[in-house]
This record gives C-alpha cells, sequence and structure tokens, in this order.
RNA sequence: GCCAAAGUGGCGGAAUUGGUAGACGCGCACGACUCAAAAUCGUGUUCCUUCGGGAGUGAGGGUUCGAUUCCCUCCUUUGGUACCA
C-alpha cells in the first residue's frame, strides 16, 4: 500500500445469488452456477487489486535472462500483450450533450480515415449517457442479454455477432462526419479504453461487424481490400486519407501520431492487455489482508503487529451477503471501537509466489528468510512445473521477486532461473447432463432431446460408463434427490480427457499400485510412460514390463535358488561393453531430462547381462548406483547386500569410458534409390573409393541396376551409402 | 475466438546433427516347464502381397540423393484464457 502497489478498486465478480456466493469463472457452466443450476450475474465489489501492469515492462524484459521454453514465454509475451500506438478523442453528439467526447485507443491511427463506426463496450458508463429515446428499449435488452454472459462465453464465442446501435454519433476529427456509436460485447470493458474506433477493411472482427449489420465500408487501401475479406496489411498504400493519401500505412502511423498530439486530440499510447490482478478472494482459507479501516479508509497494520493470522472458526460458510466467510466472525472484523478488518483473503496465487524464500530459513522469527541464507540459496535452479501456470502463478511470482528485490530484500530479481514444463498426467472423465433449470439428469445418449449442461462426476461412483444413480444421490447433497431419464435402463455418462485434478473429480490414488508393486515400480513406470514434458492418460496397463525388470535386475545378483552372491572374476570385453554403452545413455539422458529412454536402456541391459549371465561384482557395482535414482529402494537394499555400510545416495555416479564403446567396422546400410536394400560391413576407416567399388561390384547393386552405371553415390561414413541409379 | 503444445503399429512410446522408422515395454499368438494353472523362459508380431515386391510417422503439397526430423496449407486432440489450485 505504501507503494501504491496495492489497491481498492471496484470490479466485477460472478454473483450468485441463491448460493449467496461468489464463484470462479470455471463455476458458473453457460450462465447457471456449476452447484444448483441456479443464476449467474455479474457484480462490481470493492477488492483489492496488484499493480503489476506497472511491472509490464520489466516482466517482458526479464523474460531475455531467464531458461524457460520458448513456448512459455511465447504466452507471458501474448499475455502482457504490450501494443503501441494512441489514444484518439472524439467529440460526440448525442440526444442528452452530457457526454462531450469519447476516447479510443488504437494501434493503427494511420487508418483513421477509414472508421466506419464506433463501438463501446456494454459495460462503458456512456452508454447508458449517450443512447437516444428511440434505441433506449433496444439498448436495454441489450444490455440485459450482455450480463448474463461470461467474460470466457464472450471471447469463445467471437463467430456470434451481436450489437446495438445507441443512437448517438462521434465527430470525427479531420472530416467532421457523424459516425455512429454502437455497443457490441466483442469490445472489452476492461482493455484500453472500452472503446474503439472499427476500421472493417482493416481489420476483421469490424469488418464482420459491419457485414452483418449491412453498415457501410470505407476502402482507404484501393485495391488491397476486396470488399470480401479486411486486409490487415501495414504495407499498403492509403487512399481516401486526406493528408496520408499516397503513404505507406507503416510510416502513416507516426505521421497521424505527430498531428494528433500536434492538434491535441490525442497522444502515443503503450498498452498493455494485462490487467492489474485481482487480489481478493470471498474464502475462507488465504491469508488475511494486513490492513484496518478508520472511516472506510485502509490503513497497513504496523509491522510489529504482523503477522495477522486467520482466526480459527468452524463456520465456513459465506456470509451470504457477497463477503467471505470471514465476515462471520463480528468479534475479529470490528476488533476495536472504529476500527475494522477486511474479511477478504488472499488467492492461493500469494503464497505460491515466494513460499520457496521462505524455505531458505525456514526458522527465522525475524524476518521472512535472513539476507545470508537469500544469497547462499539464491534463485531456484530448476523449477518442474506444468505450462497452466504460465500466466498466472509464474507471473505473479516474477512480479513478487521483482518488488522483494527493489525494496531491497533479494540480490536477484526473477525466482526461477530455469523452467521445465513437465507433462500432465490427465484422468478420463465422467459428465452427467442436468436439464436446465430442475434437478434432473438424462443419460449421455438421449441429452440432445433437452437443454442440458454438463457436470463433472466423480470417475468413482461410475463403473465404465454406467452411473451409480444411488451413490451419485449419495454424492453431495445438492443431488440427494436428482431425477434420472434412463435409457435401456442405465444411466450413461459421458467421457472426455482432462487434466488429472480434483474440481474435475478424475483423480486416481496410486496407493493401489504401490500396495501391488511397490513404490520403486510405480516410481520407473511414470517415467517409462513417456517424455517429461508430454501430457499422458493415466493407464498402468504397461506397469508389469517395469515390475518383470526390477525382479530380472534382482536376480543378476542372485542365483537360481535365490541366495544372494555376486563373482570378483574379471570382466570380459562384452560385459565392460554392455556397462559403459549403459552409463553412457543413461548420463546423457539424465542430463536432458529423458528418464523414460533411461529406463528402456536398463532394460536392454538387465536383457543383455541376462543373456550373458553376468554376475560380476565390478559391472554390477557400478549399476546399482546407477539405478539408485530410479529405484532408491532396491538400489539401496542391493547396496547394502554388497557389503556397503554407507547409502548408496552418498555414492559417487560412476563415468562412462569410451574406450570399452569403440569399434572398427558399421554395418552399412545399401540404399537404392532412397530405398534399404541390403546392409554390408565396411572398416570405419575404408576410403570412400573403396566403398564405392565394393558396393557397386555387389550383387544387390547388379540387381537393381540391370547393368546401367549409376547417376550418384552418397556414402557417408559411418552412416549409410545411397545408390542413385 | 485468441495464445501454446502434441499427432508414429492393437496400446505407451524410440529414432541425440536430415541418414536402416517402429528400440524398450504392454498386449496378442505359438512353444517349453506343469496333472493343470499361475509364475518363469524362448520364438514371432506395422499393413498389404500374386512372396518379386509395394505402401507407411494426422491429411495434402514442397525442398533434398535421402524427410518422423526442414518449409507451406489444412484437420484433430490437449492446456491456458485472469476467482479451480
Amino acid at each position: 500500500m505504501q507503494y501504491r502497489l496495492a489497491y481498492l478498486a471496484y470490479t466485477d465478480v460472478n454473483w450468485c445469488e441463491a448460493l449467496g456466493t461468489v464463484l470462479a469463472n470455471d463455476e458458473v457452466i453457460n450462465g447457471v452456477s456449476y452447484r444448483g443450476g441456479f443464476p449467474v450475474v455479474k457484480k462490481q465489489m470493492r477488492q483489492w487489486s496488484l499493480r503489476i501492469t506497472e511491472y509490464a515492462d520489466r516482466l517482458l524484459k526479464g523474460l531475455e535472462e531467464i531458461d524457460f521454453s520458448d513456448s512459455m514465454k511465447e504466452i507471458q509475451r501474448n499475455w502482457i500483450g504490450k501494443s503501441t500506438g494512441a489514444r484518439i478523442d472524439f467529440k460526440v453528439k448525442s440526444e442528452k450533450g452530457t457526454v462531450p467526447s469519447m476516447t479510443v485507443f488504437t494501434t493503427r491511427p494511420d487508418t483513421l480515415f477509414g472508421v466506419d463506426f464506433m463501438v463501446v463496450a456494454p459495460e462503458h458508463e456512456m452508454v447508458k449517457e449517450i443512447t437516444s429515446t428511440a434505441q433506449q428499449d433496444e439498448v436495454t435488452k441489450y444490455l440485459t442479454y450482455v450480463e448474463s454472459r461470461s467474460e470466457v462465453d464472450r471471447m469463445a464465442e467471437v463467430k456470434k455477432i451481436t450489437g446495438c446501435f445507441t443512437g448517438a454519433y462521434a465527430i470525427h476529427p479531420f472530416t467532421h462526419k457523424e459516425i455512429p456509436i454502437w455497443t457490441s460485447e466483442y469490445v472489452l470493458a476492461g482493455y484500453g479504453t472500452g472503446a474503439i474506433m472499427a476500421v472493417p477493411c482493416g481489420d476483421e472482427r469490424d469488418h464482420k461487424f459491419a457485414k452483418f449489420f449491412k453498415l457501410p465500408i470505407t476502402n482507404i487501401i484501393g485495391k488491397n481490400y476486396n470488399g470480401e475479406e479486411a486486409n490487415p496489411s501495414y504495407d499498403a498504400i492509403l487512399d481516401n486519407s486526406d493528408f496520408l493519401n499516397g503513404m505507406v500505412m507503416r510510416d502513416a502511423i507516426g505521421v497521424m501520431a505527430d498531428r494528433l498530439e500536434q492538434l491535441g486530440i490525442g497522444k502515443r499510447q503503450v498498452n498493455y492487455k494485462m490487467r492489474d490482478a485481482g487480489w481478493s478472494r470471498q474464502r475462507y482459507w488465504g491469508e488475511p489482508f494486513p490492513v484496518v479501516f478508520r472511516d472506510d479508509m485502509p490503513y497497513a497494520m504496523a509491522e510489529q503487529e504482523l503477522p495477522l493470522e486467520l482466526p480459527t472458526t468452524n463456520n465456513f460458510k459465506p456470509s451470504g451477503s457477497g463477503e467471505g466467510p470471514l465476515a462471520n466472525l463480528k468479534d475479529w472484523i470490528h476488533f476495536s471501537p472504529g476500527e475494522k478488518r477486511d474479511s477478504n483473503t488472499m488467492p492461493t496465487h500469494a503464497g505460491a509466489a515466494w513460499y520457496f524464500l521462505r524455505y531458505m530459513d525456514p526458522h527465522n522469527d525475524k524476518a521472512f528468510a535472513g539476507r545470508e541464507a537469500l544469497d547462499y540459496w539464491n534463485q531456484v535452479d530448476i523449477y518442474i512445473g506444468g505450462s497452466e501456470h504460465a500466466v498466472a502463478h509464474l507471473l505473479y511470482s516474477r512480479l513478487w521477486v521483482k518488488v522483494l528485490h527493489d525494496l531491497g530484500y533479494l540480490s536477484f530479481d526473477e525466482p526461477f532461473k530455469k523452467l521445465i514444463n513437465q507433462g500432465k498426467i490427465t484422468g478420463d472423465s465422467r459428465f452427467v447432463y442436468r436439464i436446465r433449470g430442475t434437478n434432473q439428469f438424462v443419460s449421455a445418449g438421449l441429452r440432445d432431446k433437452y437443454e442440458t449442461d454438463p457436470l463433472h462426476v466423480d470417475v468413482n461412483i461410475v463403473n465404465g460408463l454406467e452411473l451409480d444413480t444411488d451413490a451419485f444421490r449419495k454424492w453431495r447433497p445438492d443431488f440427494a434427490d436428482a431425477q434420472f431419464v434412463l435409457e435401456e435402463g442405465k444411466y450413461l455418462c459421458g467421457s472426455a480427457i482432462e487434466k488429472m485434478s480434483k474440481s474435475k473429480y478424475n483423480v486416481v490414488n496410486p496407493d493401489d499400485i504401490i500396495e501391488k508393486y511397490g513404490a520403486d515400480t510405480l516410481r520407473m513406470y511414470e517415467m517409462f510412460l513417456g517424455p517429461l514434458e508430454q501430457s499422458k492418460p493415466w493407464n498402468t496397463n504397461g506397469i508389469d514390463g517395469v515390475y518383470k525388470f526390477l525382479k530380472r535386475f534382482w536376480n543378476l545378483f542372485h542365483d537360481a535358488s535365490g541366495k544372494f552372491g555376486v563373482s570378483a572374476d574379471a570382466p570380459t570385453p562384452d560385459e565392460l561393453r554392455v556397462l559403459h554403452k549403459t552409463l553412457k545413455k543413461i548420463s546423457l539422458d539424465i542430463e536432458n531430462y529423458s528418464f523414460n529412454t533411461c529406463v528402456s536402456e536398463f532394460m536392454i541391459c538387465v536383457n543383455e547381462l541376462t543373456s550373458l549371465k553376468c554376475n560380476k561384482r565390478s559391472i554390477l557395482e557400478p549399476l546399482v548406483i546407477a539405478l539408485a535414482p530410479f529405484a532408491p529402494h532396491i538400489a539401496e537394499e542391493l547396496w547394502s547386500m554388497l557389503g556397503h555400510t554407507e547409502m548408496v545416495v552418498g555414492a559417487r555416479f560412476p563415468e562412462y569410458d569410451e574406450r570399452h564403446l569403440q569399434v572398427s567396422a558399421h554395418a552399412y546400410p545399401i540404399s537404392i534409390n532412397g530405398k534399404v536394400r541390403a546392409t554390408m560391413e565396411f572398416a570405419l576407416d575404408m576410403p570412400k573409393e573403396d566403398i564405392e567399388k565394393m558396393v557397386l561390384a555387389s550383387e544387390i547393386v547388379k540387381k537393381w541396376s540391370e547393368g546401367k552405371p549409376p547417376k550418384k553415390v552418397i556414402i557417408v561414413p559411418g552412416k549409410i551409402v545411397n545408390v542413385v541409379l
């Protein structure tokens, strides 16, 4: 607060009157609440916001120095959404005349002469003030419709074009033409100025809008506009544009901006798509705000009064007024006469943004962490996390660390040096279909006959696709008197592969697998499933393979009767080759976080050592160390059986030795016109000319060439031979 | 819609720099052991085929002696989309 990083503002929330609570966007489906199916409307509430926009530019620049994937950086760049352009003021002509002007933001001031209409966000205050008597009914109807739609709906259904003329006009600053002002949900109140100038010949959305409502379209780019599709080019030559005529659009942007600034009717501006972060939640679990209100003005609590802890209660229900559960604790809220606490709590993002700093010095009772510890541990070296955190958590955490850096608490200003996005384990979700406005559920095959909203249902009360309807009624109180429309006597659920998540009720608990196969098998199987970065559905079909591998590895150390015993004999070159090939592959793959191929390599190694009947200590001992990160329990057990008293986790990782891997010859695939027809073995140091002679003399080439000389012979040493006929 | 990622046998996946597509595992088939089963071991397993060969990495095109890999267009699936955490 002292640094103007946190401020109070009125922002929109999803308000459900029937539940008496505020809902998250994903708790709202088609304008009704997930629980109960009650109507949800937008409501303004006074909430805390964090001024993350003030850091937009630094968050953008900071991306250059951290090791995140390109796609992750791209997502953050787009989210921050820096765009340069200009604000332009238009005079407004309306019946009441109370609104003298409107301001729009545009990245394309060069297209100012192509403006055919203006669009104002439905939430914009001026809509009510400029609407003419003739248009009043229609506008009111439209605003009611918009209120029922979530922002996600509005962005998702861009193809659905809606809007309404307000009856007012803007005056073009140069031509003084009257431009109709419309309102439409495709203009978002939260971005820019909440109003745009529409240039249909250059902007796809404006173009579709103009076509839909049959508005005239001014062409300012000559033959570069075909009348069918908008052309967002920067390179076209301007036409119908007064003093900009003949200029390339790219150059005209600056010329127009200069002119607007000279005339005082516009200004260059950098705009960010990113909005300030809404930081209030009407929930119990979360950090309470360390502020006190006196005469409705917030004051930060004194440092010696901190931390403000979450009060204990058994009443987690919402207050009913839109405030969170803390509002029920009257003694806590009104803790002293004339003073009042905030009933909101912070989102989970708050703690997630900086908890790792506390981990560096968890017992410190003077500060969140001592400077010495912070400097010692420094940034997080590798952060493995899902890409779903790309824009929320990861940006908040970066913001938080920058703020703490600016306040002098940290020597670094980026929290994570390197980020790896592990894939999500996806689950197989099940859905039931609630008939809109009822507590009646229709089986998946019949849902097209009704207007329904899909709801997630716990996979544990569904057998295959068939819902256990009794269990469903018991599952949650609001379903106790649910009615079902069955097909062939059964209730069948819909299904989808989605990320595994509590909120989607598709979580599978791994305890049963650990019970049956052990934690080592589960751990290795998860690695074996596929690349770390890739999402994959949870499926235990292949787990037997990993289990068998661990048994076979164990068997290398045991004789047929199960008695432990390793040989002290010297290893053969074959055995050494197997060991060092494995060590090399494992070492390189660990560096690349390619754990699935490590597991494959271990399997190959065990297969080969089993057929070599190798039980030599000099081969097996290094393998136990290499296996330890993958199957720690078995590795520790074998390590101790090998006579060690220290733990294997402390052992030095074995290094591979290229000397055991050298080969002198390569089996060259002989391809003819790109198709492999045979293989021939040649020494690696054999000159190309000799290889060519021998290949051309071979039976297989003679067969395909039918005596004709080849057009070309390509020899890649150590790789392949290709004969082009 | 927008932003991002991914599409390879019946299934999970491999192919590190453009160089033998399908490693490794599951599943399946057959065989050994067994009274039998389980477990274990062995062999085979991309598809089509007139058994010569042909096709083949989501679809279509391109570059190249050679493309899962590079380029263009399209399709599908998944994640995010600001109060799920």
